[in-house]
DNA sequence: TAGATTGTTAATCGATTAACAATC
DNA sequence: TAGATTGTTAATCGATTAACAATC
């Protein structure tokens, strides 16, 4: 539910981790009218080896040319076809907190395939406070109104970002309406139904895995470089 | 660079990507004053297995007692030595549009080990504003002045929420000014030496992998239920 | 001792990597 | 044809899982 993420009918999860990424990478390409890319100068650009890029695109089909490299428009288009970002999908956040209002006007989901279609919260204090997305502003509305926004819209992801003690609660009502699809970015593993797919980020865990990297660092520093022993120089 | 992380002495990378989940649980079960706790509670409250969980544990130490459990206590002060988070972090964020004032603002930082440092931007109309971080308030600081701040306290963690245009910028001067963590929101993939570790946390992505789930949920509801047919019922 | 639960083993599975034959 | 680069193969590596002997 929260890293690799198999279910595919054929493309291996870790494989689906990536697409969007490439996705991105070749989107920009594109704009800046690149239009044949090899598979290592993609790598480079996306962080991977080129071994690995092209054992991933070799799941989709062979859209590349031997002896030239990949057309990026073509490309593109067709991982997007594969992720299934040929169409813009609605969003819906509830928890207007800081983390929910920046989520709300974040320029990136916009650019990249999502659009908001509702803000909500349980708070009375903040249902009816004006909240900017993209060029239009909505009220906040009252959780209870999310069965009527998801009737009446396209909305197809739930975006949780109340505290942990809300967000099974609200899990429970975005299922209970029709979510079939939740990122929960509050720090509790939710209990839904398998057919509901869940994706985790908690911002905490993000920064308490660097610091377990600074922490060896840290540890080889004050032990004669262990790094030198385990190399078999000293 | 992203996902699985390894790198350690010997704990793999997707074990140490679990421990910090397993060290909040277990936080919270202290805190309800919970003393013992079985592999199998603590997995299900994780979202894991228990096989999972206990072969996690094991590259830690044997810290449990067989047909007894663990203790909460004990179990959540060895992992957080492992993990190095016996002692708050500094954090310094560059970057101060509504996911930068989001993450400054964040509890979950204080209450899991951080503490922010330092909030920055290059913008002059934005420097100068107070930012509220936990009780007290920050004033936005030019991000020349970010090789004096990390001489001058304990921040070790970079975060970047900045556009994408000037992430690799700041990434170089955090690189030049001593970090060697960074956490990375901007949707670039950032080139920096080796030694200096760089996690990449892209909200969009996250977003476009459920899309996926739920494009192959659509193509699965159009198709005579092939789940079914997997399955060989029909 | 009987019941419970750990820590470990061994088998399986999936992901990565390097090398290269196919082919533009 | 010669050079370049893909798509695939096979080997390696790491992660997961189930089962169970060890032991409280």
């Amino acid at each position: 539910m929260t890293l690799p993420t198999r279910k595919s009918g054929s493309i291996p999860g870790a494989t689906v981790a990536r697409l969007p990424v490439y996705h991105r990478v070749l989107a920009d390409m594109a704009t800046e009218g690149v239009t044949t890319v090899s598979s290592e100068e993609l790598a480079v650009a996306c962080g991977v080896t080129s071994a690995k890029l092209r054992k991933d695109l070799s799941h989709l089909g062979s859209y590349g040319t031997r002896g030239v490299g990949y057309d990026v428009t073509f490309l593109t288009y067709q991982i997007a076809r594969e992720l299934g970002i040929t169409k813009s999908r609605g969003l819906v956040i509830i928890g207007m907190g800081n983390l929910g209002r920046a989520l709300a006007s974040y320029r990136a989901f916009a650019e990249r395939g999502f659009h908001v279609v509702a803000v909500m919260d349980r708070d009375p204090s903040i249902i009816g406070t004006p909240i900017r997305v993209g060029s239009v502003k909505l009220k906040v509305l009252p959780v209870t109104e999310l069965g009527s926004v998801i009737a009446g819209s396209d909305a197809q992801i739930g975006v949780i970002t109340t505290p942990a003690e809300a967000a099974q609660e609200i899990a429970d009502h975005m299922v209970a309406s029709g979510l079939i699809s939740i990122l929960n970015f509050a720090p509790i593993v939710l209990n839904v139904p398998e057919s509901v797919e869940v994706r985790k980020v908690d911002l905490a865990v993000e920064l308490q895995i660097l610091a377990f990297h600074e922490h060896l660092q840290s540890e080889r520093d004050e032990q004669g470089s262990p790094h030198l022993l385990r190399a078999g120089i000293a």
